[in-house]
Parts: C-alpha cells; structure tokens; sequence
DNA sequence: ACCATGACGTTTC
DNA sequence: CGAAACGCCATGG
C-alpha cells in the first residue's frame, strides 16, 4: 500500500489507514488451525459491504511491518480463490494443510467447523 | 476526470 | 435454484 499518501488522497485517507490497519490487526488474531471470511472482517470491522476492501488489505498485507496470516481468510464458500496472490500457488493451501486444515480442490472441507467469526469470539 | 478491475457478498430475477 | 446485477472503494491506465 502507498504509504506516501498525495495530497489528493487524504480524503480516503481517513478511511484508508485505519480500515487496513484494523483488517490486519484482526487478521493476526485469528488462531491458529482456524479460517475466516473477508466479510466476516469488514462486519466485524462495521462495513458490511467493503469485504471487497478486505480483500485488498490482504493484497497488500505482505508490506506489512507484521506478519499477517493471510492464508486464514477464504471468501464466504471456504474457497482459496486468494492463492495467486502468494509467491506459491500452493503456498497457502499447504500452510493450511499444516495447521491441520482439510483442503481439497482449493476449497477447505468442513468450513464451518474452523470457521472463526471475528465479532463473536475477538469480544 | 472517466473507466475497468478486483483475494467479496447480498439481492434480485 | 443458478445467474446476473449491483454495492463497495482503492488503484491503475
């Protein structure tokens, strides 16, 4: 992410830093051998309908200062569709697979059952 | 400044 | 019940 933001930006800016900021933040409390959802995220964050943004917080997660699981947040069917974005294709599903997490076919078995709702248990 | 394009999700048809 | 439309909003051309 621009981190350098031109004068023309400060308007997004507001919501901007502080969106991508709170989208890692609770990125990085998802625990371990569990998943979530970018609209999980952007409800838990109170903009329903800016999963989207989730989705590139996650892009540019890999500036980050932190480490953010990135690998944890699927989209809503359990669905690996954010694998391309990783230096491997494969690198997130094998991250998953080593977190004891079923995946078959880009998609995560039992999705529920790892499903982890930020607003619910982050308190 | 306008248009297209997403690691999405809900609603409508 | 599957497909399409639409809302969202940062970014790049």
């Amino acid at each position: 992410m621009k981190r350098k933001l031109s004068n023309k930006l400060v308007d997004s800016t507001r919501l901007n830093n502080n969106f991508f900021e709170r989208v890692f933040e609770v990125a990085c409390k998802i625990p371990e051998g569990r998943v979530t959802s970018y609209g999980a995220i952007a409800k838990c964050l109170g903009s329903v309908r800016s999963a989207r943004m989730v989705g590139w917080a996650m892009n540019q997660s890999h500036f980050c200062k932190f480490y953010v699981p990135a690998h944890r947040v699927v989209n809503r069917n359990g669905l690996l569709t954010g694998k391309h974005h990783f230096e491997n294709e494969n690198q997130m599903q094998v991250q998953l697979l080593s977190e004891g997490i079923e995946v078959i076919d880009d998609k995560i078995i039992n999705f529920n059952k790892y499903f982890w709702d930020p607003c619910k248990e982050l308190i």
